[in-house]
DNA sequence: TTAAAATAGGATAAAATTATCCGAATTAAA
DNA sequence: TTTAATTCGGATAATTTTATCCTATTTTAA
């Protein structure tokens, strides 16, 4: 059983945001950063980092150099347009929101399960909140050190 | 990857909800129902959900007698204050709330993640609708068919 | 041209969650 | 008293998620 039912993000999406804000602020001073770096700056296992990574770039959130200098980037011009929903849809699938929270088949407003209307404002909240969050805003709360992306 | 990141509830957690409200919904009409008849009705796996509705017995949510003609039931004065959260406690322990959405080690006002503030708010949104729904009201928007359980 | 540094990607393993099986214990009715 | 209907609980299996390993490929610099 888990130990925190609001399971906001699956592990591979908490490392991937961690590891895309990280990156954000690497690529306003044009640096690129590797693979090592990232996994040690966000405190995540390196190997399956890699595949997030691999997922992001696949999704176009972030871009890769391949051989040696190289690692991961994001257009400086692109990383205000970057939402969280964004790096959220290309890990887990774009399928989102669209779940019964207890698990109907679908979430239909006119076979409504019983928590239906109860959760449906808070998810539009988090919706809203995923779309209108901009990876520049959270990597700027970062250098000015009023968040933390590790321990 | 997860196909819905919001995981509002694990299986286990939507399980136990559905069969408390079932539960109750009988118990006003003093009728005690059996594992199979809880499972047929919210349609989920029937042994696993036999492991749940031991642990909601073991925590007091709802009461079991065994034998023949036995089943589960909830003491009927109680059903409208069994709340959302204690189904949940019960199954899923009540570490509840104290994860970071991140997963940092602790969800820290003064060494916050990226998202801290931005969850905060949908979360104890989230928190305080779990500890201000009761079954009773759940129950009854079933019996006037406001709401189902599968499907 | 070679060596070193990286990402890419396939295969596999570990851990957690979900699901199943089976026998023991209990209870009520026949 | 026997039988059938049940919950309880331990063991195990399947599935999903998370994590690791290893090799291939790419790129830059020496
Ligand atoms: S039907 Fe369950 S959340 Fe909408
Ligand atoms: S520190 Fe991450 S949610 Fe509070």
């Amino acid at each position: 059983m888990y130990q925190i039912i609001i399971y906001m993000f699956s592990k591979a999406c908490e490392y991937g945001i961690k590891a895309s804000i990280f990156i954000a602020l690497n690529s306003y001073r044009n640096v690129r950063v590797s693979l090592k770096a990232i996994a040690k700056e966000i405190n995540s296992p390196e190997a399956f980092t890699a595949k997030i990574l691999q997922d992001l770039v696949r999704h176009h959130v972030i871009s890769s150099t391949k051989g040696a200098y190289g690692g991961f980037e994001i257009e400086k011009e692109l990383i205000s347009s970057v939402k969280l929903s964004h790096i959220v849809n290309a890990i887990d699938g774009d399928s989102i929101y669209s779940g019964c929270g207890l698990g109907l088949h679908t979430c239909d407003e006119s076979h409504p399960c019983p928590v239906h209307h109860k959760f449906k404002s808070i998810r539009e909240e988090l919706k809203s909140m995923l779309e209108n969050t901009n990876l520049e805003e959270l990597a700027l709360n970062i250098k000015s050190g009023a968040s933390f992306l590790k321990m």
